[in-house]
DNA sequence: GCTGTCCCTGTTAGCGCTAACATCCCCGGC
DNA sequence: GCCGGGGATGTTAGCGCTAACAGGGACAGC
């Protein structure tokens, strides 16, 4: 019991030493390799106990060629999805004995995607997992041929490649039903960018949902994430409104674009629930804390990450392993009620 | 021209082979030493690049005992700080022509710390980053003894080990005289949790600050970061100005905070900043667009990262760097205000 | 013209580990 | 009692690279 000391540099034989044996069999008992004497076996563990004895990581990674390492490129780590999705990663990773190397690239191009990727390679990463929500993201994935095992995150629609992914298209439907529940006539609905999967994934949901209840579908508004774009929405939202347009409830795409609608909304004179229902996506933190609390779509990081790094040790070990899209739930607050009375007119 | 091909893999030989030379010249080359003939190194760079090699990092790190990696150990980075924190070091270690592997740690106990920078040492890493901007963190570090160059990100304040961070100290000063520039007498303010320095760096700002205008101190209220801490301050705020208490100017210890206050004036009638005015911290990405927009203090932590990475650079090269803290910067938006009419009682 | 020196390049050893092979010992079967 | 087999352990080679040393050619100085 003496794990103290300044951790010099420890090696396999100090090990074998201290108990007696060969480096191999320190080595065989490391690896858990069948054969060794339990009596051995336990001599050569108090001593990797007794010593805080730890094997280096470089010398197995130059024979073996495993580091035990994922490797994690994503861009736009900004957004709290993906900085989430890393935690949950890195934490599923952690518990699987693996580490995890962040790359997060400034421009998702096919160069900067492969330059991370031989990176990771001249690395010896085991695998590497790719937030690819975006198609830019997803094309210079596609350019990139490596045979490093790689699994991407990306939005749970058509999962082409090893992938995992939240389902998009359900939180979507989830939103739109919500609304439609509570009496809404139809549902408005702000977009992420055109280029982002998951923004398209939950306008199809959204136009799913409208479709399977016999709902007109209004032409949605385009926004890119940002509460300004939120905000711009919101104002063009009112003065549809004002010009006679039936706006009662809104689907936006995130919860910072709900942010800003609500704002411009409030701006307006517009209240929620008051006059209009509004719905996000993600659940932000603060997203109980709005004017009014968000009702909004989670997304379960966590167990996203956890089933990504559970898909990457499958296809380590040759397994093919298909895993469902993680479902969304809805949390249902503050910012959505019933049709307000009076706004709608004569019904078809 | 042909970097393509499912990258085999590449060892030196395979260039020294195309380059016409021995795989010790390619070292050179590669490593940028001296006493290489020009037309030989451009020989092999040559084959460098058509060869699309890249040396093996395991087999380099074996011999030479550097990976060109940091460790990056951090709790609670579902934090926006944190989170900011880890991208900028990302990009900074990367622009270096450094990896970053990061371990989030479950909980700030000396062992989990101690197990994380172990991991690290077995990984080679040749540095480690901990952010250390909580008590528990920060005490998990001094309990590790470790022969790897250590560098801590925290609180601006007293820098005791090679570390960086943003001056918290000023940031509150800078929203605390914002405030009293505009005419408030005095500023209330709401912390942040006991056991953050950044928390109480900023209270120590706050408190200088108003010493120095000669204001008097209010009672502070505690939060814990999150936007609900701030509902409840806001509603015990409230209570007091019913109270008689005069509440004009809040300075709180996060924007998260200051979002939920602002929801609970919102519920009490009070709006800013025509009844009270509001400043926050950390300039969140939906700041603007909060109702007001919010005046905050803005922390950049690209600068943090490349700092950090800076000052473990000038370590490893052997030189000792001292850094000056972070200037934070403070945004002005609508949150903030003159004093209400009728709102000071006759002064002292 | 011979030697010393410097520059360039090649050869060798070894980083710490695992895989493959070699060895040893103990046991059972005939 | 001798031999075969298999489990336990040791020995050796080599992963891909860099550092240290060795060699060899060109050039200056005498």
């Amino acid at each position: 019991m003496e794990p103290e000391g300044p951790s010099r540099a420890l090696v396999m034989s100090d090990v074998a030493t201290r108990a007696g044996v060969s480096h191999q069999t320190v080595s065989r008992v490391i690896n858990g390799h069948p054969n060794v004497a339990p009596q051995t076996r336990e001599r050569v563990e108090r001593a990797i106990r007794e010593l805080g004895y730890r094997p280096n990581t470089a010398a197995r990674a130059l024979v073996t060629g495993s580091t035990r390492t994922i490797g994690f490129v994503t861009v736009n780590i900004n957004q709290y999805g993906p900085a989430q999705t890393l935690v949950g990663l890195e934490r599923a990773a952690r518990a699987a004995g693996y580490s995890l190397s962040v790359a997060v690239l400034d421009e998702a191009t096919a160069d900067a995607m492969r330059d991370a990727v031989d990176r990771f390679m001249a690395q010896s990463v085991d695998a590497v997992l790719a937030l690819a929500t975006y198609d830019d993201a997803a094309e210079a994935l596609h350019a990139v041929h490596t045979p490093l095992p790689l699994v991407t995150v990306q939005s749970g629609g058509a999962l082409e490649e090893p992938a995992v992914g939240v389902d998009q298209v359900a939180g979507a439907r989830l939103a739109t039903r919500h609304l439609l529940d509570l009496g809404h006539r139809t549902v408005h609905h702000v977009t992420g960018p055109a280029d982002s999967q998951e923004a398209r994934d939950r306008i199809e949901g959204w136009r799913a949902e409208l479709a399977a209840a016999g709902a007109p579908v209004p032409v949605c508004l385009h926004g890119d994430w940002t509460p300004s774009s939120g905000y711009e929405a919101g104002r063009r939202l009112a003065a549809r409104r004002r010009a006679g347009e039936q706006v009662t409830a809104v689907f936006l795409a995130n919860d910072q674009m709900a942010l800003g609608l609500l704002a411009a909304f409030h701006e307006e004179g517009l209240e929620a629930p008051r006059d209009v229902s509004v719905v996000g996506f993600d659940d932000l933190p603060e997203a109980p804390y709005l004017t009014p609390p968000l009702t909004t779509v989670r997304q379960d990081f966590a167990e996203l990450g956890h089933r990504a790094v559970e898909l990457v040790l499958a296809r380590l070990a040759g397994r093919d392993l298909h895993l469902e899209p993680v479902p969304p739930v809805l949390l249902v607050r503050s910012s959505t009620g019933p049709v307000p009375v009076g706004s709608t007119p004569a019904a078809v």
